[in-house]
DNA sequence: CCCATGAGAGAACGATCGTTCTCCACCGGT
DNA sequence: ACCGGTGGAGAACGATCGTTCTCTCATGGG
């Protein structure tokens, strides 16, 4: 077996750090996980973690940017696997009500660094904007696909679910929004 | 002048520490505020500090409770004294709308402390889960008056705005919310 | 075989956290 | 005038934070 390149050995290492992060930060709170509890759950050494992101901050925001890729990509995935424009729309609010029956579902990761960080850091601050930035663009793009000019609440009632469903710990919010977005969009 | 009880005193302190310690938190975030800064923000020694909230936790939940109180308060007076049932209903949007634009607006500071200690302190979990089931109780209320069967949507669309509106700045989420509530209610 | 380079493990650093304690100044009752 | 006790100011405590440094060891080129 051949030595892995120092660049490729960067490349698992960032991967293994952002996951054991990412699902701490998403646990715990952000301020609540301490640099020392993210080494031991990822296995990699302080000095190596310092290496990869020479700050906390750092780490936050690429964690964020990874989950918002991640996230995004198979959002888009379940829903463009759908033909009919309006079965598209419906089929968002499909894939949250899986999301937000999934084990440790603690609602919108960017939201909580939001309010968490949002007054402290920018670049925190940035990186949330540019997530609901795109969501809210993505489903723009379907909705007006269907010609229905519902945009706004079809984008409101999606989060709306998203931080009731992580509150309550219900999926329910997820049918309540999508029933209302069906009418909205006509032949009830 | 004769010298306030000890009770009235504590009242008095309770009020001005609960002022310093909820502009602090719902400025900055939960963990990101310290004691100290709360004791020189409320210009009480901490040592009344502790007398009054025996750990920072009691001080956190007493803080949410008051804002609670206080926050629906203000949001049933506003949507009372409005007479037809289907203006209520929408006044709800124009009073988010006025919040939404307040100096410092940051959100919803019950969802802002269930991200950063929703996981980690039971009782401040316990009061954003009752102060969204009081929210969502109102409004069931005054959606049901109207006799539309509508009370999901419109509680998920309020939702929806704050916390668009918390994270863009953007106060427009409470006009998109209550045009598409209009349309719900029927007689465009 | 030797030595320099770099990485790993974890101690150490200064700051700050929540909480408690010390110390002193002030007070009403005899 | 004295004294017990209350309360304020802030030092102190132990823990933990983010970050850096030290020490040790392994390893690869001459």
């Amino acid at each position: 077996m051949p030595a892995p390149t120092s660049e490729e050995r960067n490349r698992l290492d960032r991967a293994v750090l952002l996951d054991a992060a990412e699902r701490l930060f998403y646990e715990r709170g952000i301020r609540a996980v301490g640099m020392d509890q993210v080494r031991a759950a990822s296995g990699l050494p302080l000095k190596r973690i310092y290496r990869l992101f020479s700050a906390k901050e750092d780490l936050v925001v690429a964690v964020l940017r990874r989950r918002d890729q991640r996230w995004r990509g198979e959002l888009v995935d379940h829903v463009e696997r759908v033909p009919e424009p309006r079965d598209r729309v419906l089929a968002l609010f499909d894939w949250l009500e899986r999301w937000f029956a999934e084990p440790g579902f603690r609602g919108c990761a960017w939201i909580n660094a939001h309010g968490e960080l949002g007054s402290s850091s920018e670049r925190v601050l940035a990186e949330v904007r540019s997530h609901k930035q795109a969501f809210h663009d993505q489903i723009a793009e379907w909705v007006r696909a269907t010609g229905a000019p519902v945009v706004e609440p079809v984008v409101l009632l999606a989060e709306g679910a998203i931080v009731t469903a992580g509150v309550s710990g219900d999926p329910a919010a997820a049918r309540h929004a999508r029933r209302a977005v069906a009418r909205m969009l006509g032949t009830v």
